[in-house]
DNA sequence: AATACTATGAGATAAAAGTCGCATACAGAA
DNA sequence: TTCTGTATGCGACTTTTATCTCATAGTATT
């Protein structure tokens, strides 16, 4: 129950810092274990701490006044998220839900900022995950801007149909994740799987042309 | 033609630093200045420099295959752009191109590295921007996925239609701003303008109803 | 003023995505 | 097993967006 250094010195976060240094920084954190479909952040809150996964997998989302879903990542262990709330001290800009059961560490802000004094490498590990979790998001715009959505949903099946630590997908979080309707997700598997692209075994999506796959999730069309 | 250190010092990235620390920082810049339609960066290019705009106005955008743009942020004086880059060294996410004539200001990443090592302030400064950005680029994802075009438009339009020093905005750029085709932006104008929203007074936009374009660029619908 | 380039307006059509309704299949709980 | 909620499959239809084409208007340059 206690938190694991090990887990730690892996997060990006606090890479290059001693081991001393990360025991210190244990001492910060608490542990917190959710169930199935747990919502961990509402959107607009004000919830400024600094979450890691340590096992189990989180969406983050946005949902519009319609109650449409937007994903905008799912979080894996070794990753963090609530991370620009936590870092400026506005509200989570994103709501954030469990996909099954989670094991997550949490770090209040007025600790992160002490850690900013405390250890100049932190901070500038901070820098390296914002920059990276912009990327992501510059690309994910870039796929919404430009993908249909047969190519939003290829590059989602390459990137988790063989995700096997992960929850199964259903075509709803596919749907959110493509910012597109449950239906539509339906009819692009169906089309793929007419292609003979993937195989629909059973509620499990097996791949069958990875090549062609790759095309579909790079091309626009 | 020398860095003006007033205005390094309400730099996000340098605020909070002392006189003395801002001429250093100076020291490292330099001004570069481009005319109409320059490009600053090409996307997938390896470009690890730090631009803040003097004056002026840049577009940094993404391009697809076919050629559609889609601009990712419109940067003004006082802002800076390329930072992912700056920051992880890695090739620039986006292109950027000069909407009119600017002065930039240029750092490059090793001498960005050397602040992070030597102003752990800046550290901090550079967290708060990428954050700041994070914020910027979730609230585009939202609105590429949960707004039709004519909201899109509509919020265009209240951000950029009173843009003083700004260009004034082509359909073509707002079309690459909205993620649309050119065609899309024009009937949208035309659909607020029927509906009195907006009056288009020769290539000159007129807000005539503002509550009602907030509630267009609100809304979904 | 003539020219050339860019921006805009607009209609027709096609394609993509969204919506609705309902049947069926599956998985977990009682 | 039986029940129940969730997930899926699928057809029909609507709406939105994209694409194509061409005319016109404005602007800057020579």
């Amino acid at each position: 129950m206690s938190i694991e250094l090990d887990f730690l010195g892996r997060q990006p976060y606090f890479s290059g810092l001693s081991d001393d240094e990360i025991k210190a920084v244990g001492r910060l954190l608490s542990e917190r274990s959710l169930e199935r479909g747990d919502m961990v952040l509402m959107e607009g809150e004000a919830d400024s701490n600094l979450y890691f996964v340590v096992s189990g997998a989180i969406k983050t989302f946005k949902t519009s006044s319609e109650g449409k879903e937007q994903i905008l990542s799912i979080v894996r262990p070794g990753d963090s998220f609530n991370d620009i709330a936590a870092f400026d001290g506005g509200v989570s800009p994103v709501s954030a839900q469990t996909m099954g059961p989670v094991t997550l560490y949490e770090a209040d802000r007025p600790d992160l900022v002490a850690l900013t004094d405390r250890y100049p490498r932190f901070t500038k590990n901070a820098v390296a995950v914002l920059a990276a979790k912009l990327r992501e998001l510059v690309i994910l715009v870039e796929d919404l801007s430009f993908k249909q959505v047969i190519g939003r949903v290829a590059k989602i099946l390459l990137r988790y149909a063989s995700d096997e630590a992960g929850q199964r997908l259903t075509q709803q979080d596919m749907a959110a994740m493509a910012g597109t309707a449950r239906e539509v997700v339906g009819r692009s598997l169906k089309t793929l799987e007419e292609q003979g692209t993937i195989r629909l075994d059973r509620h499990r999506i097996l791949i069958s042309d990875r090549r062609r796959l790759e095309d579909m999730a790079g091309a626009v069309v």
